[in-house]
RNA sequence: AGGCGGGUAGCUCAGUCGGCAGAGCGCCACGCUUACACCGUGGAUGUCACAGGUUCAAGUCCUGUUCCGCCUACCA
């Protein structure tokens, strides 16, 4: 029994603030350990606790409270994992901005202090983002909530580290890595973002060392060459023969440097000798331990020089550029420069040039790991969606290099390894060890080193379900069903959960793994701050509401496509939130005296129910069917695409309409009843099949529609009824359909007002048809606004009328007032034309001895019937426009 | 350098099996018809980037060209 009304407007925000609360209050998002139902779970890419929502989170987690507000309604227990990542260096970098602004630095504080002031942030600022992810309508299981630094979570951080050390996976030394000398830390390879910059390649002599001449040596950092320990060249290059083996002396050092010969040098670029400066660059680092060559740091963790850079020593690195180009052309050494273009590493962080240097770290060594990561998404075990990202994925697993995963920083998983001070003995344990179980001292220190960040993300799908622990949660939820993310922590996040979860549980992590694109504003920009172009999703929440902004994001997201945002389009889809709103309102109102069904299946019968009711009840059962695939596809935009088209098309714009005179009673009184029980277990429907993409809305108005209902998330998702399947409703609506826009195109093309009652003839020789028509006069005569209508098999056109030719037969509109004959001969001949070219084109297909030899039976079949239909139409044409020929002379 | 994606209506884009080229927005005309003007009805709009090929038939498959975007790797 209906009680609610609803208002005029669909107020957003008090709807959203009202049943956000009432489902945490019930509940609702809640899912169980140990379940009879089936399990469905999906964990969410931590944001970071410093993080604000910004539109990647919106798409992001839009779409995963689509899926698990759909899956949790078609049953499943299902699980949305919630957590946030500690962001190591993010988070360390505003804490460290906030201790500037008192003058101070973290070594003031101690690393103690420091990290308890970390703590003391995250516990006061961290996690806003949360507060925002509910705003969204995010239906996460927050009783479940993790951080990556929870004790629980640290521990598994601690147990795989160990695992890894043990198996021999993990290795500490010495190797030229990428440097913040901002961030003053390691980053791994991935952490390097490339761009380009114009720069000079310079060319610079180095005498040999005996006298007898010079080499050119290329190089874009001059600075470097303080570092030099050799020159080389290509072992083939004919142009350096004999020198092999001599010696340079290193201008400004005076240090004196072989030349040797290896096949990385290319000959065919820049002067064909190259300096090779082992702490400074990885492919001269690998040159070096080829040929035994000494190592020169240069540089100290600032970017600056150091002391064996004699007296460059403190110089800013591009300071120190300056002055040895300076001092090269003083002494006669530099030769000159060329621009040149080359690609520069950034911190992707803090955008710092990145400074390549070698130092003492720790390294993941991913080759056995990317292996089992390979085969799994090669066999099926994991499925990525679209799938064109697993060639990506697939070459760079190929491709991988060991994983720097140590950081010079505090704020984060520390490294769980201790030197015995007194032995020197490394103890690696996942508990703080006591004393050194070789001799016995107690005088141990942990390495100061914290864990990239990413290796706790990695350890995400288990370690938040309670991992190392063998726990109920673990066993009904590994592996996860899916994981949603972008695109671009395809390496970063999701190829390492693959390693991990393989490592750790000989079982992959997910099975489905969605990667959705970039949101870029309505340019195709990305937003990004410096250019200004942000639209912050909490603005377009409070603007137009959250259903209307997820509806949008959803709308756009065709897979492996960017998405173009921008506040036009959210209103767009807010006048659909409207549309619903107020088809909904209508309905409540013509559904306060339904007295319920007669009998339990009365709604189910279809031979008591007037035509419009069986063709809308078909129509949902197709798009709820359809609306189903796409999710289950992952094809978002499609759904959305679908819901709109039948909600707005065929619900509101065909079924509301068809159904008004009965509902007001000026057809058949009895039939009313039918037709509200129709109305509401078609909108009921409309809510549930609706409900995952605009939750709020659908509970809203499902609340109004029985206030003593429960949730409408603990109804079950529609599912498809073959019984419903009606095709002969559908067909006989499709015809009703053809005429009723048959008839409304004459009144606009002659542009009669609709409030002009017209009087109608319909000439349809076949007697389905015509039957089917003669029972809908009451449709039509409604919908088309009709004073009369005559139904006839062989109807001769009326003087003064305009026809209209449908599929079935003719339609003839009388013209009461003077009829405008040229405009309806312009219009006649124009058809003609492009029907005598449709025509054209299907006499010659079906002339062609090849086509009917060769095309499907089927498509011949259909290209005859069109033919048929073809010459049928120019025929009543040409006799139409005759007429008016013969009228207007 | 290699790889991937894209080029379809004015704009943003769908188009899954090769078989009649679509939607939304915008635009034009008419209309405040008792859910909605955040609306209704109707209408106009195409060299499917270019060239070649396969096929009875190509937006769709193949080859090449071109422009745009992204990713990976970097030769100093």
């Amino acid at each position: 029994m209906t009680t609610g009304e609803l208002g005029k407007n669909y107020e957003p925000s008090s709807s959203e603030e009202k049943w956000y609360r009432y489902w945490l209050a019930g509940d609702y998002f809640h899912s169980l350990d140990v379940s009879e139902k089936k399990p469905f779970s999906i964990v969410i890419p931590p944001p970071n606790v410093t993080g604000m929502l910004h539109m990647g989170h919106a798409l992001n987690n839009a779409l995963q409270d689509i899926v698990i507000r759909f899956k949790r309604m078609q049953g499943y227990n299902a699980l949305w994992m919630p957590g946030m990542d500690h962001a190591g260096i993010a988070t360390q970098n505003v804490v460290e901005q906030l201790l500037a602004a008192e003058g101070l630095t973290r070594h003031d504080l101690g690393r103690e202090e420091f990290i308890a002031r970390v703590w003391q942030w995250k516990d006061k600022y961290g996690g806003v983002i949360i507060n925002h992810l509910k705003r969204l309508g995010a239906s996460c299981d927050w009783a479940r909530e993790r951080f990556t630094m929870d004790e629980g979570l640290s521990r598994a951080v601690r147990e795989v580290f160990v695992r890894l050390y043990n198996d021999g996976l993990i290795y500490r030394g010495d190797y030229v890595v990428q440097w913040c000398p901002r961030c003053h830390t390691a980053i791994s390879d991935l952490e390097v973002e490339y761009q380009e910059a114009s720069g000079y390649l310079w060319n610079i002599r180095y005498p040999l060392a005996d006298g007898t001449g010079y080499v050119v040596v290329a190089t874009t950092r001059p600075e470097t060459m303080l570092g030099d320990t050799a020159v080389a060249v290509n072992p083939e290059d004919g142009r350096f023969r004999g020198l092999t083996g001599k010696q340079v002396v290193l201008p400004l050092v005076n240090r004196i440097i072989p030349i040797i010969a290896d096949s990385y040098v290319s000959a065919d670029f820049g002067s064909g000798v190259v300096k090779i400066t082992p702490a400074c660059d990885p492919n001269d680092f690998a040159v070096a331990s080829r040929h035994g060559l000494p190592l020169v740091k240069i540089m100290d963790g600032n970017g600056c020089i150091n002391e064996n850079g004699g007296q460059y020593q403190g110089q800013d690195r591009y300071v120190c550029r300056d002055n040895v180009l300076k001092d090269l052309e003083a002494q006669g050494y530099l030769l000159g420069r060329e621009p040149h273009l080359h690609s520069k590493g950034c911190c992707y962080r803090c955008k710092t040039d990145i400074e390549p240097t070698v130092s003492t770290q720790w390294f993941v060594r991913v080759a056995p790991l990317a292996k089992e990561a390979l085969a799994a998404v090669e066999n099926g075990k994991t499925r990525i969606i679209p799938a064109l990202w697993e060639a990506t994925y697939f070459d760079w697993l190929n491709n991988i290099r060991d994983w720097c995963i140590s950081r010079q920083i505090w704020w984060g998983h520390r490294i769980p390894v201790w030197y015995c001070q007194d032995c020197g003995n490394t103890i690696v344990a996942a508990t703080d060890p006591a004393d050194c179980p070789r001799c016995g001292s107690a005088h141990l220190s942990q390495d100061d080193d914290v864990l990239d960040t990413w290796f706790s993300s990695a350890l995400w799908p288990f370690s938040t379900l309670g991992w190392p622990d063998e726990t109920e949660a673990l066993k009904t939820f590994y592996p996860t069903s899916l994981l949603v993310t972008g695109f671009d922590i395809l390496f970063f996040w999701v190829a390492r959960m693959m390693m991990m979860g393989l490592y750790v549980r000989k079982e992959v992590p997910f099975r489905d793994v969605y990667l959705h694109a970039l949101v870029r504003d309505e340019n195709g920009e990305k937003m990004s701050k410096s250019r200004g172009n942000i639209i912050d999703p909490l603005d377009m929440i409070d603007k137009f509401g959250a259903d209307a902004f997820r509806f949008t994001l959803c709308a756009y997201t065709a897979q492996g496509r960017d998405v173009k945002m921008s506040e036009e389009r959210i209103e767009g889809y807010k006048h659909f939130v409207n549309k619903i709103w107020n088809a909904a309102k209508f309905s409540l109102m013509n559904l306060r005296d339904y007295p319920g069904p007669v009998s339990a299946d009365a709604d189910l019968t279809g031979d008591g129910l007037l035509l419009p009711d069986r063709w809308i009840s078909h129509r949902l059962n197709q798009v709820t069917a359809e609306v189903t695939r796409q999710i289950e596809e992952y094809r978002f935009n499609e759904a959305a695409g679908s819901l709109y088209q039948f909600i707005w098309h065929e619900f509101c714009d065909w079924y509301l309409e068809l159904i008004k005179p009965t509902l007001y009673g000026k057809v058949n009184p009895d039939q009313r009843a039918a037709v509200q029980g129709t109305l509401q277990r078609v909108l009921t429907t409309i809510l549930q099949l609706l409900h995952p993409f605009m939750p709020f809305l659908t509970e809203e108005i499902w609340q109004a529609l029985d206030e003593n209902q429960d949730s409408i998330m603990m109804s079950s998702y529609p599912v498809f009824d073959p019984d419903r399947v009606d095709e002969d409703a559908d067909a006989k609506m499709n015809l009703i359909m053809e005429v009723i826009t048959a008839i409304r195109n004459i009144r606009g093309e002659m542009e009669i007002p609709p409030s002009k009652k017209l009087l109608v003839s319909i000439s349809i020789p076949d007697d389905y048809s015509r039957q089917t028509i003669s029972d809908a006069s009451q449709y039509i005569t409604h919908l088309a606004n009709l004073e009369a209508l005559v139904v006839g098999a062989d109807l001769a056109e009326p003087k003064g009328s305009v026809s209209a030719i449908i599929s079935a037969g003719r339609v003839f509109v009388l013209m009461e007032d003077s009829l405008d004959l040229g405009r309806k001969m312009a219009k006649i001949e124009k058809e003609l034309a492009k029907l005598d070219r449709e025509l054209a084109n299907s006499a010659n297909k079906l002339a062609n001895r090849d086509f009917l030899a060769k095309a499907d039976p089927q498509v011949i079949d259909r290209e005859r019937g069109k033919n048929r239909d073809l010459v049928q139409r120019r025929q009543l044409l040409a006799e139409s426009l005759a007429r008016l020929k013969f009228m207007e002379s």
